[in-house]
DNA sequence: GCTTTCTGTGAAGTGGAATTCACAAGGCTG
DNA sequence: CAGCCTTGTGAATTCCACTTCACAGAAAGC
């Protein structure tokens, strides 16, 4: 997955070199003359990224940067400010910059900022935090909560132990979920065929008892 | 799911009377003349009900039950005792049982014991509360989720607004998992065309950062 | 008015999850 | 040792959540 970056500069020539730098490092380019055109095209095709210069014909960047963000709060913003002065550096990150650069500016002072935009946006996609996928697609299935039950409860258990306690006919079938339980870390299998709980399932279990109680009442 | 159940009674006529009783009411019934042979049969089916004779030749009912429990603690265990005594009734609801009726006993009796006992095996299975199930299944899906989310951070919102907020590009794909939502009760339409959180909602995306929070350190 | 955007439905297809089936290597027990 | 129970594996199949596609009325903009 490339990630879309738009390049909204009024300077033709700075336009296209930046587009030309971010290609080569197989980023995927549009490039606009201006402000508008870039809000336009961003209802077919959403940017990961924006850079966009500060002074501007028609809507400038300051202008430019919060009616995009309203629309996308995701999308990441940097923008270009003509002189390196502390006081253009503080307006652009206030109306929403996620970061600036400022002419003139070297091919790797654009690329490191690019980079660390990007990064920055795959980490807070992330959001809910790592591990909680797994966790929740483990527990969208009855069969491993009622593991995981079981296991709290009972303590170590061996795999006939659970399959009864389950009263499942197919043995197989609990240990179906029993592995994908121990591939996703929350079960572990000790020497002695025993399974229990890892840390991160006792976590888990309790984390479900508490989503139980406030949706319950 | 019609609910299975065992009659172990070594006398003949009650059992068959018993089994027949309940055959009558679409439950499905295995009958024995001993504890032994209920024991051995319950490992390829297990039973969501056994009544039980107290006086039995060989193993007793007191002796059976917690042999019984031992491997299935959900089975529920109604107890046939001779004499009517408090002692009796004691006696057996200490040994595991959950019910017991005393001989001789009318059909209704019977009936009214038993469907009581598989209310209670109905009601103790969900275990983890109602509307958990919906819930994590919704949660179970990162679109749902990230639905969740925007509502719970952006306040009511149109079809659109969320499709783009999540820069999905097939709006139908959003609307199959809107509309899944709204059926869980976890979203709902307002006659303007906007969609909210519902408090059901609501309380899932709090449990769902106390999960994260729980999980992630 | 016409066109575009919004909001939605329903059918058909796809892929991955879950189930079932066939089989088998230890281990324990009589 | 013979025979069961335990604890698996891997392939075949079924099932279902999700996606995609084609279409369409309502609302909004020009």
């Amino acid at each position: 997955m490339s990630e879309h970056i738009y390049v909204v500069d009024d300077d033709h020539d700075l336009r296209e070199s930046i587009a030309e730098i971010l290609e080569n490092n197989h980023y995927q380019v549009s490039s606009f003359e201006n402000a508008e055109s870039a809000l336009q095209a961003s209802k077919l095709v959403v940017p990961s990224l924006v850079i966009v210069d500060n002074m501007m014909p028609g809507m400038g960047g300051m202008a430019f940067i919060p009616l995009l963000k309203k629309e996308y709060p995701n999308v990441k913003i940097i923008m270009i400010t003509a002189f390196s002065t502390v006081d253009n550096a503080v307006a652009a990150m206030k109306s929403g910059a996620d970061d600036y650069i400022a002419k003139p500016f070297k091919r790797d002072e654009l690329l490191v900022a690019v980079r660390r935009s990007l990064e920055e946006l795959k980490f807070e996609k992330q959001m809910i935090g790592p591990g909680m996928d797994e966790a929740l697609s483990c527990l969208s299935n009855q069969i491993r909560r009622d593991i995981l039950l079981a296991l709290s409860q009972k303590g170590d258990m061996r795999f006939m132990d659970i399959t009864r306690h389950l009263e499942i006919s197919d043995h197989t079938k609990v240990n179906f979920h029993l592995k994908n339980l121990k591939t996703n870390n929350l079960v572990s299998q000790k020497r002695d065929k025993f399974y229990r709980l890892t840390p991160q399932g006792e976590k888990i279990v309790d984390g479900l008892a508490l989503l139980s109680n406030k949706i319950s009442h």
